[in-house]
DNA sequence: ATCTTTTCAACGGTACGCGAATTAAATAGC
DNA sequence: GCTATTTAATTCGCGTACCGTTGAAAAGAT
């Protein structure tokens, strides 16, 4: 356990005050202290020295209270957008997007790369990674030295306290440390993050989990990926790694093991349409959902009844997932949501049907089609996080 | 968050101290100094408060460091175990099991109950509970109002927090205020919680996860439970409530859903049994799984199949805990183990076929056959452990 | 009896947070 | 136009916690 002292004191209520700051916009030092139930004294001196480090701005206009604002004005403090600027990148099997954020978390620039890369040799994606992120942080006018930390996310089970990648649908070896070689590559801190988690602290931060302090999430793309926000903190497996709710096993079958990837992931959904025309370029293409979303609409049968099969399967999981967290809402993201409702039916049927009747009500499921930008800005978040955890771990946060 | 303010400081220093006292034995205030990273100097100031307290003893005697002790001899310090006395329970359908227990967790006298209560009235199960407590404390030679808290294990869903029971095999009705109504008759303060984390808390003091931080325990009785240790604490999904494992789902089959607890349930592995005759009768008064032993020595068919099925079933779940949690250790508990090879075989074979390769090796099985006072001594920990943490959430700990 | 070694308590220094008093800045009223 | 009022933020003094250093106490070794 980390010794408690003076130091870790001050640390613990800055980071409180800087989070304040951040959620709750422009924002008085005297609403600071009655949200942080801080004294006044102690959110003047914090704020002191965090304006002094140059990590948050006064603003003096805007004073909106009632009408009739009396006494003297607040002084509204916020997030210092210039005080470090991150990259994140959500890396797909056919996409690499990135965005530049700053210190607030919002977008300056962003790019994507249409291009597949899976099963490409480690050399090959690392550039291409290198390419895009060096090429998004010109696109927003600044360099290299610039940015603080890089944040890739990625699918798979990912090592995040190391930087190892255990296993990844996109990389042909395993134990890879990614995080390694693109900090060597780039000359700047990288870090790799699961990008359930990514966008789970998207959601936590921007999205659909701005007022909740547990949380679960589930990303439906090629690989399945699960999130867990706890306590208002990322929830990582004991060794820093993430979950992936692709290895699931939802049975015995005749042939083995059936894994929730075999039932639920996005090849497998589409897997089963014709290897030639224009559909199986759709899918070489990454744009396989949107296809499909079309051709369910024009009512194709082999693949409603997988997009059903498949919802079926995600909803039975969802429903384990719940009876382990009972977490107050499960928001599902990804690219197979776009299947629409034959898919998003099944799968709440599923789920109605399999969760113990003594959690009934407990959890919300709420269905969010965010773009990639989100799953990049959620990278760009974790990054952020690291930036603002910082006084935990040494004497000062990062500028 | 709670606000960091030097009272916090000390509580959490004052807890770190006592920790490492009841952890590593008599140990003089050097070692607690090395072990906490914290000075000398506070090291003495804690332990004179805690002295003062009377939480802990000095030892003059024992100084068994390398023969030629040189200088002045340590002085050795222990928890004091008359500091507090606890009362914890475990509840099953068929027997109770009482244990009061001193401020070190040491049990001072045990009770044994062999009666079944399931599906009997609240009022009646409160009754027999009551007076397995007062009889319990009396046989310890001490009074209720020596007594500083009681814990109840038990099976189903518990909300700690709260104390109430929103489910559980032994009780008809639902959100029970179980704590709330013992408290009440017993005039003592009463904790429930689910007696999957009490074991887990109990294997993680006293037990075979003493050098563990991270761990998963997985209890197979009437009810399937969950115990998951993360960071030295016991990780309680989002509104304190307990891991129900036999909710999990395993498929969908023929007729509906098919649970983990249909598959391997105590009841259910039985249940095939004839229903008259000396076996059933072992059943009813709880000796089922003895006689069940017995059975499958003697190559009963049936009843071999049926375990064989029922370790698939819970070597499947295993695996998908440790897909979502990745332990470096899985400890499995419970009366279902006593079914033995046939049993284990089938459930290590499905471990090892549905954990998924990248996680494989990671996790290691262990079997643990204790008795079920060891279930109630970890009922008593984590009243101990209320007791321990109080300072956290209040000015000073429990006297 | 004296020396050596180790433990532990005492003293001064620093950092933090808090409450009360003080200063700052604006409006309301005369 | 001036003062009173109101609200915000800062300054000051106090208490407490931790730490490093110093010195006293306690035992075995010489």
């Amino acid at each position: 356990m980390k010794t408690a002292d003076p130091e870790l004191m001050r640390a613990i209520n800055r980071l409180n005050v800087l989070d304040t700051i951040r959620r709750h916009g422009p924002i008085a030092r005297v609403e600071i202290s009655e949200r942080t139930q801080l004294s006044t004294t102690t959110v003047s001196a914090i704020t002191a020295s965090l304006l002094d480090d140059g990590l948050i701005l006064p603003r003096h206009e805007g004073d909106i209270r009632n009408e009739a604002a009396r006494g003297r004005p607040r002084v509204m403090l916020e997030l210092n957008p210039d005080a470090a600027r991150v990259v994140g990148a959500k890396i797909a099997a056919n996409r690499l997007v990135f965005v530049v954020t700053d210190f607030r978390g919002d977008v300056l620039s962003k790019l994507t790369l249409p291009i597949r890369i899976d099963r490409q040799p480690i050399g090959v994606i690392a550039d291409l990674v290198e390419d895009g992120v060096r090429r998004c942080v010109v696109d927003a006018g600044l360099s290299l030295e610039d940015v603080d930390t890089v944040c890739l996310g990625l699918p798979g089970v990912i090592e995040h306290r190391t930087g190892h990648i255990r296993s990844s649908p996109i990389f042909r070896d395993t134990n890879v440390d990614f995080a390694g070689e693109m900090t060597t590559r780039l000359n700047t801190p990288t870090i790799v993050e699961s990008d359930a988690h990514a966008i789970t602290l998207a959601h936590h931060w921007f999205g659909k989990a701005r007022d909740l302090e547990d949380m679960v999430l589930i990303s439906l793309e090629q690989t399945l990926g699960l999130g867990v926000l706890h306590d208002n903190q990322l929830f990582r497996g004991a060794g820093g790694l993430s979950h992936n709710l692709g290895d699931l096993v939802l049975g015995m079958g005749p042939r083995g093991v059936v894994r929730l990837s075999s039932q639920a992931g996005e090849s497998e959904i589409l897997g089963e349409q014709p290897t030639s025309g224009r559909f199986a370029e759709a899918i070489r293409l990454g744009r396989g959902m949107t296809h499909a979303q079309a051709l369910i609409k024009a009512e194709d049968n082999t693949l409603i009844s997988a997009a059903i099969r498949a919802g079926e399967a995600v909803g039975v999981a969802i429903a384990n997932i719940v009876t382990l967290f009972a977490p107050p809402r499960v928001i599902l993201v990804g690219s197979s949501l776009a299947l629409g409702e034959p898919f998003l039916d099944s799968l709440r049927n599923a789920y109605a049907l399999a969760v113990p009747p003594s959690l009934k009500g407990v959890a919300e499921l709420v269905f969010d089609d965010s773009t990639d930008d989100f799953w990049a800005q959620g990278a760009a978040a974790v990054a952020l996080y690291e930036l603002y955890e910082s006084p935990w771990n040494t004497t000062g946060p990062a500028l």
